[in-house]
DNA sequence: AGATGCATGTAACGGGTTACATGATTAC
DNA sequence: GTAATCATGTAACCCGTTACATGCATCT
């Protein structure tokens, strides 16, 4: 159960509404937690019957029919947060395609081994841009949410905000570049393999 | 859907129980993808519906009254699994409750943080020896799966399956070493920002 | 007028976890 | 005889995905 801390954390920031609690969750920050709309939509009434967050709802548009609603979180919300984020939780489980497939690519061509590795170092190199991209937005206080998250905060703790986030987005980059290696790894031992006749 | 591709590949290399299956899974090989047993029981029923396994149903004790399963793959089942290893996946999504709970280390006191950072650096050590352990067997060909996976194949394919077993598995290793050095940096980090006064 | 994108949802389904149930074997 | 462990399951629940529905806004 992340995803409503995630959300909390995200909206401590500022009043947001589902749509752009989506947006902020896959396009840039949150990329360390992967969240669908409806999913975000559903955890969002749930945190309101739970008196975690509030809603402030107002009219969209003009014919005044539809409506959007504005999340705020709510005292018990920032305290459960907290309880959270002070919380040593037990560590995801792996469960990771990719490497569960490659050690079985004894049962594959090396084509298709080699094509799997390739979209391996593709994807990851990829990733590897963002997050180095996000680390320097971080490190130069350049993104909406990090504005608005320091304007709330004393200025002591700018440093520690900002230093934290960096190193989780360091990490995520350092372990970025970790698959590219190893899926370059991963395709000179299939040209290996190829060449000394084992497949 | 991996799970029931797992279970195949294991099932490849001899007839195995639910039982048997579900301790491989969560002690030693296939820790790159966690199964319980419930899980692997019913996914097990499933696949014999499907056609992919037949079971081998004997006596278990002196009663005759409890049975034991052995499953065996059926050729549909191998087929379908070169059919899955042969096939490039969508690569996971992130989800990882360590990172996403070090974004908000700000809201937490220092030992709270180091007391995490702590605890994963502990965990992915504990990781890492299991890792490095297996790396050792797989290239001495010293596990029961392997020696079992080896009697089957032809003698020039060895080579390859031990390779691609060993790259994985010195993937996760790779890993396991980068989230230690993570979690130290991360210790270091907390120490800074408190002596610097920014806690 | 129709397509595309913004914005907010609901419903059905599937995979995975936790808790529970049951029987056999081994060690004390 | 009782506790622990081996072994096989079922049931309820929760989280997350996919598909669908709806309404407004903008561009052509």
């Amino acid at each position: 159960m992340s995803l409503r801390h995630a959300l909390l954390a995200t909206l401590d920031a500022g009043a947001m509404t589902g749509y752009e609690l989506a947006k902020t969750f896959d396009q840039s920050a949150n990329r360390v937690w992967h969240a669908t709309h409806p999913q975000i939509y559903t955890e969002l009434r749930k945190l309101e019957r739970e008196n975690l967050v509030v809603a402030q709802e107002e009219p969209r548009g003009t014919q005044g029919k539809a409506t959007k609603r504005a999340y705020t979180v709510t005292e018990a919300g920032r305290e459960e947060l907290c309880r959270w984020v002070a919380t040593v939780e037990e560590p995801t489980l792996p469960r990771d395609v990719a490497h569960l497939k490659a050690t079985y690519f004894e049962y594959a061509p090396p084509d298709a081994a080699r094509e799997q590795f390739a979209a391996h170092r593709a994807y990851h190199a990829e990733q590897l841009r963002r997050w180095e991209w996000h680390v320097e937005q971080l490190r130069a206080r350049g993104t909406d949410l990090m504005q608005r998250r320091l304007a709330k905060a004393p200025k002591e703790r700018h440093a520690a905000i900002v230093a934290y986030k960096v190193h989780v987005y360091e990490g995520m980059a350092e372990r970025a570049r970790a698959e590219v290696a190893w899926a370059e790894r991963g395709l000179a031992l299939v040209d290996e393999l190829e060449r000394d006749g084992f497949m």
